[in-house]
DNA sequence: CTTTAATGTAATGTTTACTTTACATTTTAA
DNA sequence: TTAAAATGTAAAGTAAACATTACATTAAAG
């Protein structure tokens, strides 16, 4: 599944360090669900989609087959 | 976080064995869902979503502090 | 009432999200 | 161009999602 969560971050022009931090993970996580190393949990979806005030589904965009 | 699953599916008239089936994951899984011994993956809830024509964000609900 | 279908519980194991720490690389700014 | 800021990588550990099996309870139907 991918997600637009760099793109998104990179517009409101703030650090990775400080999205961790606005939704409640390390620095690690944010690096790891951007580069696709793991899927965010629905909490944790939840929390980043609140953060940029969207929908879960517009920024985790998942395949037909998911 | 709570979640309309078990409402939505006897809505529905369904089994938990069929849903299971049908978004790929085991009866003990829809059981601990519904039951809410723990949360849905991102993946799972979008499956879940999918399955009942419906937004990931109105089926599983978020306190405020979530 | 008795059988069967549906739901629930419990225990153990695997996988994966997430943490922590430490260091390396890239980007930005003085 | 060099220092500092930001991003990335790696490894080892914890916690939680999900699987599997087996059995118990409740609900529905004959």
């Amino acid at each position: 599944m991918e997600n637009r969560i760099q793109e998104l971050r990179k517009e409101k022009r703030i650090r990775q360090e400080d999205l961790a931090e606005a939704v409640g993970v390390t620095r690690q996580t944010i690096i790891s669900l951007e580069n696709g190393r793991y899927n965010a949990s629905l909490l944790l979806a939840h929390r980043i989609a609140a953060y940029f005030g969207m929908k879960i589904e517009d920024i985790f965009l998942f395949d037909e087959e998911e």
